[in-house]
RNA sequence: GCGGGUGUAGCUCAGGUGGCAGAGCGUCUGGCUGUGAACCAGAUCGUCGCCGGUUCGAGUCCGGCCACUCGCCCCA
C-alpha cells in the first residue's frame, strides 16, 4: 500500500468546506483592504531563502527541501529549493517586474498569496512538511505605523468573520539592525553570569540565538529570564518612537493587545515591529494562529532598491483547526445538493435526466444516481445526500408534468410544475 | 536529530495471568408492491502494522523493523 509521504497528508470532500472558508474570508479581507493577489513559483532558486531568511538560521540549514537540478553540457545542476516561506518570494518579484517602478512616492504596493510551503521536520500538531499559507505584503517608500495597524485590523476582522475568538495579539519591536545587535551584546552579557542555573539547550541558544532563551519552557530557566533586560528598553531613538504611534494607531482603532518584549522573531529580515496573534486551546503546543512582522532592508538584501515591507503570513491548517465546532459544522451542512432526483422505472429515467438538465440550468446543483431502484432505496439515498429536496419522478408525474417535491427535513411533500419547482429551489 | 504514546473491521475502540477475534457505528437485505433519517429482524465486514523467535498453541510473551501520533530542538 503506498500511503502519502511522511508529514503530507490529503485534505479530503468533508474538510473542503471549511478550508474554502477561510480562503474565501481572506480573499473577500483582502479585496476589502486593496490587496492584489500574486502567484510565484514552489521553487526558487537556493539562494533567494539563503539570503532572504538568513544563512545563519536553522530554516536554512537543514529545515529546506533543497535538491540540485539536473545538470546541463554547459553547466552545473544548481541549487534550488521548495519555498519554507513567500515573502522572499513576493519581495524578489516585487523588484524583478520593477512593480514600484510606476509608483508615486508614498503609494504602496499591497500583495497577498495562498499555496503550499515546505518544511523539512518532523511533523507535530499543526505542523506538516507541505503546509499551506495566506499572507500578505505591503511593500513600498512609507514605513508608517498605520499601515500596520490597518493590516491588524484587516485580521480582526477576518478571524471574526470566521468565529474565531478567545485569540491575543503580542506585539513587540525588535528595532533596528544595529540597535538589536547591540541589544544582544547586553542580553549576553546579561545572560553570562547565569549560565550555570541554564538548561543544555539554552547554553546551545547562548552561542547561536540568544534571544531564543526567552522561549524556553523550564521553570529554572524562566527565573533567570525574568531579570533579563528586554528589547524594548534598549531600542534606538527611531523604532521606540514608531513603535509609541503604531500602538497608538492600535489604540485609536480600538484594538487590544499585549506587549510582549520577549517575544523574538527567528528570521533575520525582521526589524522593528513584531507581532503574533496566537490563538485558544485547541491547537496544542503550536498556538501561533498568525505571525508577522516589518522587515525593512530585505529588498536590498537580495539586490533590489531600498524597499520598507511589512507583512503576516498564517497556516491555514491551525485556522481551520481554530474554527468553532458548530461553525464548522455549518459549513459542512451548507455543502449538498439542493436537490436529490428519485426516478421510477426507465420511461421516468429519461425523463429525470431532462428534468436534471433543465434545473441545472437554472442554477440548481442537483444530484441524482442513475440506476433505477426501489423508491425506499432512492430515497435513502436521497437524505445520505444530504440534500435539502426530493424530486419524485414516476410515470403519474410524466404523465401529469407535476413533480413530487419532499422537503427532507419538514417531511412534508407537495406537487408542483418544473417552474414552480425551480422558483422554490432558486 | 532526540524523547513519550499508539498500531485489532470502512470509522471509534474492547480484548487481566497465552486457548475458536469482539462491540458500537457504518454498509447491505428484509419487515414496507411509490416515500428517507429516530423502530424491528437478519447479514456483511479482519494479513490483529511487518519480520523473526519461544510454545502443542501467540492479538497476547521476547527481539528487530515500519508507520502514525504527541512533544523537544527550531519556527516560516
Amino acid at each position: 500500500m503506498i500511503q502519502t509521504v511522511r508529514g503530507t497528508r490529503d485534505i479530503l470532500p468533508e474538510d473542503m468546506p471549511l478550508w474554502r472558508r477561510v480562503e474565501d474570508v481572506a480573499r473577500e479581507a483582502f479585496r476589502r483592504y486593496g490587496f492584489s493577489e500574486i502567484r510565484t513559483p514552489i521553487f526558487e532558486k537556493t539562494e533567494l531563502f539563503a539570503r532572504g531568511v538568513g544563512e545563519a538560521t536553522d530554516i536554512v540549514h537543514k529545515e529546506m527541501y533543497t535538491f540540485i537540478d539536473r545538470a546541463r553540457a554547459d553547466s552545473e545542476g544548481e541549487s534550488l529549493t521548495l519555498r519554507p516561506e513567500n515573502t522572499a518570494s513576493v519581495v524578489r518579484a516585487y523588484i524583478q517586474h520593477k512593480i514600484f517602478a510606476d509608483k508615486s512616492p508614498g503609494e504602496l504596493t499591497r500583495l497577498y498569496y495562498i499555496g503550499p510551503m515546505f518544511r523539512r521536520e518532523r511533523p507535530q500538531a499543526g505542523r506538516y512538511r507541505q503546509f499551506y499559507q495566506i499572507g500578505a505584503e505591503v511593500m513600498g517608500s512609507s514605513d508608517d505605523p498605520a499601515i500596520e495597524a490597518e493590516v491588524i485590523e484587516m485580521l480582526e476582522w477576518f478571524l471574526k468573520e470566521l468565529k474565531i475568538t478567545g485569540t491575543t495579539l503580542l506585539i513587540n519591536s525588535v528595532g533596528e539592525p544595529a540597535s538589536r545587535a547591540a541589544y544582544l551584546e547586553k542580553l549576553r552579557e546579561a545572560i553570562k553570569p547565569n549560565l550555570d542555573r541554564l538548561c543544555a539547550d539554552c547554553h546551545h541558544r547562548y552561542e547561536t540565538n540568544a534571544l531564543r532563551v526567552f522561549d524556553c519552557k523550564i521553570e529554572s530557566c524562566q527565573a533567570v529570564i525574568a531579570s533579563l533586560p528586554v528589547i524594548t528598553d534598549s531600542l534606538d531613538e527611531a523604532s521606540r518612537e514608531h513603535f509609541g504611534k503604531f500602538k497608538a494607531h492600535l489604540d485609536a482603532r480600538g484594538i487590544a493587545y499585549k506587549v510582549n518584549p520577549r517575544m523574538v522573531r527567528g528570521l533575520d529580515y525582521y526589524t522593528r515591529t513584531a507581532f503574533e496573534i496566537v490563538g485558544n486551546d485547541k491547537l496544542g503546543a503550536q498556538n501561533t494562529l498568525v505571525g508577522g512582522g516589518r522587515y525593512d532592508g530585505l529588498s536590498e538584501t537580495i539586490g533590489g532598491p531600498p524597499t520598507k515591507g511589512f507583512g503576516f503570513a498564517f497556516g491555514l491548517d491551525r485556522m481551520v483547526m481554530s474554527l468553532p465546532e458548530d461553525e464548522a459544522g455549518r459549513l459542512r451542512a451548507a455543502d449538498a445538493p439542493d436537490v436529490f432526483i428519485v426516478f421510477l422505472g426507465e420511461a421516468a429515467r429519461d425523463h429525470a435526466f431532462n428534468v436534471a438538465r433543465d434545473l441545472r440550468a437554472a442554477g440548481i446543483a442537483v444530484a441524482m444516481e442513475f440506476e433505477d431502484r426501489k423508491m425506499k432505496k432512492a430515497m435513502t439515498a436521497a437524505a445520505k445526500s444530504r440534500a435539502r429536496y426530493a424530486l419524485i419522478i414516476g410515470d403519474d408525474e410524466v404523465a401529469s408534468g407535476k413533480y413530487g417535491l419532499k422537503n427532507l427535513t419538514a417531511g412534508e411533500q407537495e406537487s408542483l410544475t418544473l417552474d414552480e419547482v425551480i422558483a422554490k429551489l432558486s
